[in-house]
DNA sequence: TCGGGAGCGGAGAGCGCTCTCCCTCTGTGC
DNA sequence: GCACAGAGGGAGAGCGCTCTCCGCTCCCGA
């Protein structure tokens, strides 16, 4: 009787559920786990015993065997040439797109039981970290964000051939699954709307160009413009940064005074294009109609509000956790992309 | 040899360093978890063999046995009324403040190994979840980011007697640890630095006076510019949102045209006070000087930049996570608070 | 010289679970 | 009536680790 002296202490194991229904331990295992038939009646006796009990598998006992953790990590990789404990890392962090990502897993996840943890890659270290800690089993699997084109961590990811998905097309073809979203059809929604509107000198200020995000969503709308009739469009490049934007906007109004319709790449640049077109005087978007893309919170932080190609991003970061769930489950090495179809959000900026 | 056939499949473990160190495992894992004196030399052998098999405890087995999981969970609680997979929720993630938390935690939690897993508690059966899966070691331990005055999970934590810290006093008293910062303090380098501007007509809007934050920036504020010689602020409830920041300034400009000096509550607030100063024709800080609370990135998003009370987000974070591991350690059910001091960000709007 | 204690390392028992065997029992076909 | 298949359930091994015992060695003082 030692061990019921603190009956209250001791969490109840499969051992207690099992004698409560009368059981083996290994019956009680297979109701729990759906494994083979049981039989209907002892079923429903075991599941009472559970409630009974309030058992609950214990997690480690689990893991411990069948080598899985239920856990998988949502990586944060910002490895190109900055510590972890960078400014830098903070200010991604303040983005909106993190918490909204965040959300769009755990939906996915909180009803699988699978845990999400929460990891940084501050450099190439942590980044090979990461890779050793899925190979050690810390985790089945992880999904990605991955912030810089020049990452290593998405190809460390392929080459170890370890369950992973990316948010976003990696910056070089390789063997790992992602899912994104049409840039070149968003790129021509903007494209289309401003035309429609009248807008006779359209220009478009781009990302980074060395991130695929940023060619894609400036070739995208040059192309779109150019199904339109328009063979030219201005673009300056705003880096993907609030700041980046109002230098490009500066510099367009100064090299294109006559511009009345802007795609910006970024909802967070386009907060800086309006600032500096409401100090140089111009209406928006009388004067000039402005599109952003992401749909971010910055959208609805500008005034007028802005008009924006809204990338679904809660969606997508739940198939991203989808897409390594069934990859974990079937434990193939298949790597698979989903595309996912952009819309365009009209509000007042265009 | 079976087990051999496949070495690069089979990841080493304390009987294989063992074996290599020529020792047992016993010993092989005192060296690990420093435990007891282990001869020098064998330390450093057991070491060496740790390299170069490339050993990594498992997490699983360790936890088996020890009973901890070697992870906390960062909870954020938005129990009051609304359901899991409301929008709202994804506007709160949305907001810089859940990445500042998260950074801040992470860079305690990364030298010590341990992991943080994200939970979501959207309804009282989420927060009740939460309790149940600390009692019943999914983890060792939560951190709570609580958005709502009536939330009854820092109740039902403080009840259980489970290891948890708040970021922010809890609206009722209650035995649980938190963190906060020096919030009259704040509210008091407002006031001094409005007053020594020369503002002669001081008005604050205030957050949720349901909130701990919301009433104690308020009451802050108004004793700090009664030390000042001010007995009257007229305050006016802006709901923590730049919605209700702008309607809030309405009415205060309507009541009070002659304003000339606005304490904020928080920065988003601030951004609609902005706004609705630009469009009525004010110049910040000219005619109007603005304050805000938090220092977020909505800080930097307002054109002029806003000075603004700085929350020490990060290292608050941070310490959240430390008191959190020192409770674990220790197996005490002690409670601590660490308040922090607030600085203020002088910036161009004020 | 010897007893005793401190220091150090090994043996081995589990932690709670899954999963492979194997046994039992029923039902079926000849 | 018997052999056999097949399904349901039990026994038990063992996942990798920690930690309690226990025994050995070595040093010191008597």
């Amino acid at each position: 009787m030692t061990s019921d002296q603190t009956p209250a202490q001791r969490l109840p194991t499969l051992e207690d559920v099992a004698q409560v229904a009368g059981v083996s331990r290994a019956t009680v295992s297979r109701v729990i786990n759906n494994i083979r038939n049981v039989d209907p009646q002892l079923h429903k006796v075991v599941w009472d015993a559970v409630t009974a009990t309030g058992y609950v598998p214990n997690r480690a006992a689990r893991s411990l065997v069948t080598g899985r953790t239920g856990a998988i990590a949502l990586v944060v990789s910002e490895a190109e040439n900055r510590a972890a404990d960078d400014p830098f890392l903070g200010a991604f962090f303040s983005d909106p797109f993190f918490g909204r990502v965040v959300g769009g897993v755990l939906s996915v996840l909180r009803p699988s039981g699978v845990h999400l943890a929460l990891v940084l890659a501050g450099d190439e270290d942590a980044c090979a970290k990461v890779v050793s800690d899925v190979r050690q089993g810390q985790v089945d699997g992880v999904v990605v964000l991955s912030l810089h084109p020049h990452d290593p961590l998405p190809r460390l990811l392929a080459d170890a051939a370890v369950p992973a998905v990316l948010y976003g097309r990696p910056a070089a073809p390789m063997p790992i699954s992602y899912v994104d979203v049409a840039t070149y059809q968003g790129a021509k929604l903007a494209a289309d709307h401003l035309i429609a509107r009248g807008c006779q000198h359209v220009a478009t200020i781009s990302g980074s160009v060395d991130m695929p995000a940023g060619v894609d969503r400036l070739n995208g709308f040059r192309e779109a413009m150019a199904k339109q009739g328009v063979a030219y469009v201005p673009s300056y490049d705003g880096g993907f940064t609030q700041e980046g934007g109002e230098r490009a906007m500066e510099r367009l109004l100064a090299e294109h005074p006559e511009v009345d319709g802007v795609f910006v790449a970024s909802d967070v640049m386009a907060q800086g294009v309006m600032t500096v077109l409401r100090e140089a005087g111009k209406a928006v978007p009388d004067d000039v109609a402005v599109i952003g893309f992401d749909d971010s919170s910055a959208a609805l932080a500008t005034r007028p509000q802005l008009t924006t190609v809204r990338q679904p991003v809660e969606d997508m970061a739940a198939e991203m956790a989808r897409l390594l769930l069934t990859r974990i489950d079937q434990r193939a090495n298949r790597t698979t992309s989903v595309i996912f179809d952009p819309d365009l959000v009209a509000r007042a900026s265009a």
